[in-house]
DNA sequence: TCTTAATATTTAAGTATCTTAAAATTGCAG
DNA sequence: CTGCAATTTTAAGATACTTAAATATTAAGA
């Protein structure tokens, strides 16, 4: 099935060159985001507790929602969230059913500045897509799906460990 | 070419997933890079610079070159090499030709314990990638290239504005 | 109802990490 | 051999994160 038409030798080959590029990707993007979010004014943290709040598809976001996916102690989500909304980027919400909690709502206005710098560096990978078909396309979604899930696991494990 | 047997929208819902699919991974990649390095004693920066160290192919990595590859000072680099060589995971070694220059070499034997945490993490994404053909594997091989191709380019691009 | 335990967030203190700017060392060109 | 350029380090200061304790609120049991 999966080896068919093709040697042994071939598969583990890929699979060598899939886990070095797995490893060159990932440091590429560790030190790229850093660079782009002090391009902007902010760190690498911030902008991806950012990303967490916007793409978030629950109702409300929470801080210790966002110290669970990001791995973040509460305490740093706490100095995090005062940066962001000193500049405005978010509001902290009492919850009114239950007042621990504080709910993070992104203030679009004031990210709006921002987008044009992701927009640019997104577009660059962009370019990179045209030259597949859309079958390609959706082989790439399924397999930046697959990874995406273990990473989110991946990440849950060493929190609660 | 790439939009045969499909309709535009098609491709357009494909884009925008990728999208999506890019901005979600670039977020767990930094997350969990930063608890996977914290679970090992180190912090991002330093295992993803170890990482720089270990792929580079050229014959000597230099602390200039890694504030390129990095993004980070010169400062920066010099308190991560101290921080690295007092744990043992590097040694500096004067160029003697050019003696202004300083060559880092990693010491494999300290890094071995390092290793197996990253065996562990790098073998859950092995497994999503038993279910794709030699084929499927080749071409997201392609697509990888491609992406760290330009994560290359617009790090450079920053670190040089 | 009162008390106690649990949950959610913040605060405080300490550590670490990074930046900027200047210094030290070495190389190179005139 | 003089002065400028290149490479790395140092020093000082600002930022960012962690741990542990504190605060505020809810929930549950006697």
């Amino acid at each position: 099935m999966s080896t068919k038409k093709s040697k042994a030798g071939e598969r583990a080959r890929l699979l060598r060159r899939l886990w070095e590029l797995g490893r060159e990707m990932s440091t590429q993007t560790v030190f790229l985001h850093q660079a782009i979010a002090q391009s902007a004014g902010l760190n690498a943290t911030d902008t991806k507790c950012i990303d967490l709040i916007l793409r978030c598809d629950k109702e409300h976001v929470t801080a210790g929602w966002l110290s669970q996916q990001s791995g973040l102690t509460t305490g740093a989500i706490t100095h995090i969230l005062d940066r962001l909304e000193k500049r405005g980027h978010i509001e902290r919400i009492r919850d009114t059913e239950d007042r621990r909690r504080v709910f993070i709502q992104a203030r679009h206005e004031s990210l709006k500045p921002l987008i044009p710098k992701y927009e640019a560096i997104g577009a660059a990978y962009m370019v990179i897509l045209e030259e597949f078909t859309d079958a390609e396309l959706g082989l790439i979604c399924r397999y930046l799906e697959k990874t995406s899930e273990v990473s989110k696991s991946e990440l849950a494990k060493l929190v609660s460990s």
